[in-house]
DNA sequence: TTGTACGCGTTATCAG
DNA sequence: CTGATAACGCGTACAA
């Protein structure tokens, strides 16, 4: 069924139907006709061939790291939202953390018809810099900051100062950290500095000897918690560097201390099941949701008016339960 | 940059850079005046126009529920691996829950350039049914039997049952039940009744005026729990119909009765977080990867195959902790 | 093995 | 307001 037929069907041209579905150029008369051979034959307008003709796919290409974490999760949510609400659908894709199928998913997306890029970010290689630089598609990058591109993140080092300070109010005397690897900036590495400045200016600094990689894992992050535990029974604090690595440290510490133990356990996004479980400990709340909606936003609005600069966003953060 | 310029360029005919493309009918020659060309200007084939004259896109719909939800996740990451071995896109829609939704992404699908569409279903609509009959798109359905239309689900009743006769061997004596809403039958009804049947064979039935309705939910379930333990002391177990509410059960009951209580609460779908988290409560492990694996695969062989049979997969289960 | 010519289904343009 | 016509970029008979 193309437009031609049902142009036929209805006894006007082709031209005529397509701007029945478009701008609306068209006599009551001929609408009526229009619609009734539409309606009969069930007849839809190829997409195929409107986004040839157009140059245009309305459609926007999201690579994420691994589409069940709730992070992830939580900025899907909020790209689909914007991304539906101006007409336009994603495509979405899932590299389990595997640079190499990140940028193979990058380049598909170069010569796909995706109008627009969105990586939700975590390592950033030479490979990555390089796609950056090179490519002519709308970008934008979600999560992280990185030169180049335009991007929007969370405020990671400034949330973390915050709830290092309001840990180090509780006066604990012995504070560990389970983190996640340097190569992803955010974090990795902001989340750790700034936790152990707001920590060391409160007073409470955390020993050097009991900082360990938690791979953003909750079977890793217990299984190091249970270690630092039962190698010191001094701990008094365990901060780490996601609620899901927090899941696990408190899992450890209830088997090693106890229930009811006074150890803190403090965690970092607020994730919604570990905090309905835990009752709610120390996090922060990082607006995944919003990163994900402006993200988009920003996306289409380069999609729509080319040419424009790269621009940076830093989102705020709220430090929650302490 | 078009396939003409790139002809020119290389001082061929257009049909030769297709064919350079597609099947090779190319001398070794122009192959590499074609490559040096394709290597300077960095040209790609639009896939636009590729897809218009080819009449398909290798893509592939797929609309979810909730994106955020663990087993959905499961169910996406086995899709999208079956479908980027076999050459596919996959597009995603998040419905939120929300049947409108829903049935407007399966229409979107139906005249955009997918070439099947894969529903990870909840609810049965009689428009959903509608769509069902009268769609020409491929179409499969993950998680729901449902008739008419292709698909793969689990055997909600039968582990139901097992995990039922596995509780009522530890011989509690008062079983409550916390559930969803029916109109999600899988989950709503098939869980319910099967594990109902279990409890009963073992002599251990649930008392009817402890059922309760947890909404998918964690805080839901948690303060129904709360509720049901205040009200009836004499509760020594309660089943969940899945893990994220058995997570709510849990806290409840450690809020009601202590830490190290005697209760039992068991859940279902082997939600990763809440089973590292409890250390393992009972629960069925019910292959959602696979399903999302194996409905993408039966949908690409429609896809490629038309005018076969639809065909009815159930998959099994494992009752695990108990 | 190579090139020519046509058509996939739309939409934009332009003249009426 | 309407209709004819020319692209959009590619794949593929068909002829050479």
């Amino acid at each position: 069924m193309t437009i031609k037929e049902i142009a036929r069907l209805a006894g006007v041209s082709p031209a005529m139907v397509s701007r029945y579905f478009n701008n609306g150029y068209v006599s009551e008369e001929k609408r009526e006709l229009i619609a009734k051979v539409v309606k009969e034959t069930g007849y839809k307008p190829s997409v195929q061939a409107r986004n040839l003709r157009r140059g245009k796919a309305n459609l926007i290409g999201v690579v994420v790291p691994r589409i069940s974490s709730e992070s992830v999760a939580r900025m899907t949510s909020g790209i689909e939202e914007a991304i539906r609400t101006r007409g336009y659908q994603m495509l979405l894709a899932n590299t389990e953390n595997n640079a190499d199928i990140e940028l193979d998913y990058l380049a598909l997306f170069e010569r796909y018809p995706v109008d627009g890029i969105v990586l939700v970010g975590t390592m950033e290689t030479p490979r990555h810099r390089k796609f950056i630089k090179e490519t002519k598609t709308p970008f934008v990058i979600i999560g992280q900051r990185m030169e180049g591109a335009s991007c929007i993140y969370h405020d990671d080092r400034g949330a973390a100062r915050e709830l290092g300070r309001k840990i180090a109010e509780h006066r604990p005397e012995c504070v560990a950290y389970i983190g996640v690897t340097p190569e992803d900036r955010a974090v990795g590495v902001e989340r750790r500095d700034g936790l152990f400045e707001g920590l060391a200016e409160g007073g409470s600094p955390v020993r050097d000897d009991l900082i360990r990689d938690g791979a953003f894992s909750t079977e890793k992050a217990h299984e190091e918690a249970k270690a630092l535990l039962d190698a010191h029974p001094e701990i008094d604090c365990i901060c780490c560097a996601t609620d899901i690595m927090a899941a696990g440290a408190i899992e450890a510490a209830n088997e090693v201390l106890g229930y009811g133990n006074d150890v803190i356990v403090s965690g970092f996004g607020d994730n919604h099941l570990v905090q309905s479980i835990t009752g709610g400990i120390p996090t922060v709340h990082l607006g995944y949701r919003t990163s994900g909606r402006q993200g988009a936003e920003m996306l289409i609005s380069q999609v729509e008016n080319p040419g424009g600069m790269a621009s940076m966003v830093e989102l705020g953060y709220r430090v929650a339960n302490i």
